[in-house]
DNA sequence: TCGTTGAGTCAACACCCGTGGAGTGGAGAG
DNA sequence: CTCTCCACTCCACGGGTGTTGACTCAACGA
C-alpha cells in the first residue's frame, strides 16, 4: 500500500469516526481525543489533517450536502419521493445515515450546522420544490413540506418516539402521504 | 422588601437568565458564569440555589412542562387547537417562549431535554391526543401530528427559515390545517 | 545505499469551566 | 444596641479541552 493511499485511508477513517460521534453525541460532547481514539490515531493528527475541530465538523457537514441526492419529481410524486428520500438517507446507507444524523443532531445548537441546514437543505432544495409546486403559496408550501419531513425525521430517528419508530414504512406512507398531498396540492 | 422576597426574586432572575441563554445558545455554550453575570449575581450563588448546572437546566425544563397547557379539543378541533397552542406558546408570552425554546433547542443534544421531550411532551400529550383520535392508527396519527408540529415550530422559531418566518398565522393555518385534518381524520 | 520527505507520535501549554469552602455584611430577632 | 443568621461574594482548585511544536521512523527517489 502506497503512502498516499494510506494517508487518504486514515483521513477517511478520522472523518467517519467524527461523523459517528457528531451524530450520536453532538458537537460539544465529542472530543478530538475520542475521535482520534476511535480512528486509532493520535489527536494531533486530526488537527494536522483538518485544522481545527470546527473545520472537522465543517468537513462532516459538507460531506452530507455533497452526498444528498434529491430525486426530481412531479408535483404528484413529490410527497412519495420526499418520504422515499428520507428512508433511503436514514436507513439504507450507513455512512449517509451517520452524516445526515450528524448534521440534523447539531442543527439547533451549532451555528454552522444551522447555516447549512437553513441555506443548503431548506432554502436551496425548497426553491426547486417550490418551482414544481407552483402557485402563489409555492415557497410556503415547500417550506411546510420540508418542515414536516424534518419533524418526522427528528421524531423517528433522533428522539425515537415509540409511535414513530414502531411504524413500518407502509404505516408512515399510509398516514403521512395524504397529508403531504394536501400541502402540495390544495385543490 | 423582606429578605425572603428578595431571595425568591433573585432566584427567579437567575432562572430567567438561564432560560434565555439555554434558549439562544444551547446548554453547552451557556456557562454558569454568564448566567450569573446576566442576573447580576455571583456564579457561586447559582450553584448554591440550583445545585449544579444540570439541575439548573432541569429546573428550566420543568418550568416549561409545568406551564404548558394544552387545550382540550374534539377530533375536528384538534389541528386548529394545536396550531393555536404553538402560536400562544412561542409568540404571545415572553417567558413561556424562552422556556419552550430552551427545551426545544436542546432536545437533540442534551439527554435530559430529550427525555422530557420524548416522555412528557410527545408520549404523554400524545396519549391524550390518540384517545380523541381513536381508531387503529390512533397512536401513530397522534405521533405524526406532534412530529409535524415540532417540525414547523423548529423551522419557524429555531432555524428561522424565511418561507416560514415570513408567513402570517393565517397563511400557516390555510396551508397547514387541511393537511393536519388529513392526519387526524383520514376519512 | 543514503539523504529526504512526510505520516504519525509525544508531551506539554494555555485556557476555561464547574464546583467547593471560607469569608462578609446587612437585615431581622431579642 | 447586640447577637445571630443567611443571602451573597471571593478566591482558588482540579479536571478536561483544543491546540502546538519538537520529535520519530518508515517509505520514497536518486
Amino acid at each position: 500500500m502506497t503512502r498516499e493511499e494510506r494517508r487518504r485511508r486514515t483521513e477517511a477513517a478520522i472523518l467517519l469516526a467524527a461523523q459517528e460521534q457528531f451524530a450520536e453525541q453532538g458537537f460539544e460532547r465529542t472530543t478530538i481525543r475520542s475521535v482520534a481514539g476511535q480512528a486509532g490515531v493520535d489527536p494531533a493528527l486530526v488537527m494536522q489533517y483538518f485544522g481545527s475541530k470546527e473545520q472537522l465538523f465543517g468537513a462532516s457537514a459538507r460531506w452530507t450536502v455533497d452526498h444528498k441526492m434529491l430525486g426530481s419529481a412531479t408535483r404528484e410524486e413529490l410527497p412519495a419521493t420526499a418520504l422515499a428520500d428520507m428512508f433511503e438517507g436514514f436507513e439504507d446507507d450507513v455512512q449517509r445515515r451517520e452524516a445526515a444524523l450528524a448534521l440534523l443532531r447539531n442543527c439547533l445548537t451549532h451555528p454552522s450546522a444551522a447555516g447549512v441546514m437553513r441555506d443548503d437543505v431548506m432554502c436551496e432544495a425548497q426553491a426547486a420544490v417550490a418551482g414544481t409546486i407552483g402557485g402563489d403559496d409555492a415557497e410556503l408550501r415547500a417550506g411546510v413540506l420540508g418542515a414536516c419531513m424534518i419533524g418526522v425525521t427528528i421524531a423517528r430517528y433522533l428522539l425515537e418516539i415509540p409511535a414513530l419508530t414502531g411504524a413500518t414504512r407502509e404505516d408512515l406512507e399510509r398516514v403521512l402521504l395524504p397529508a403531504l398531498r394536501q400541502v402540495v396540492d390544495p385543490g
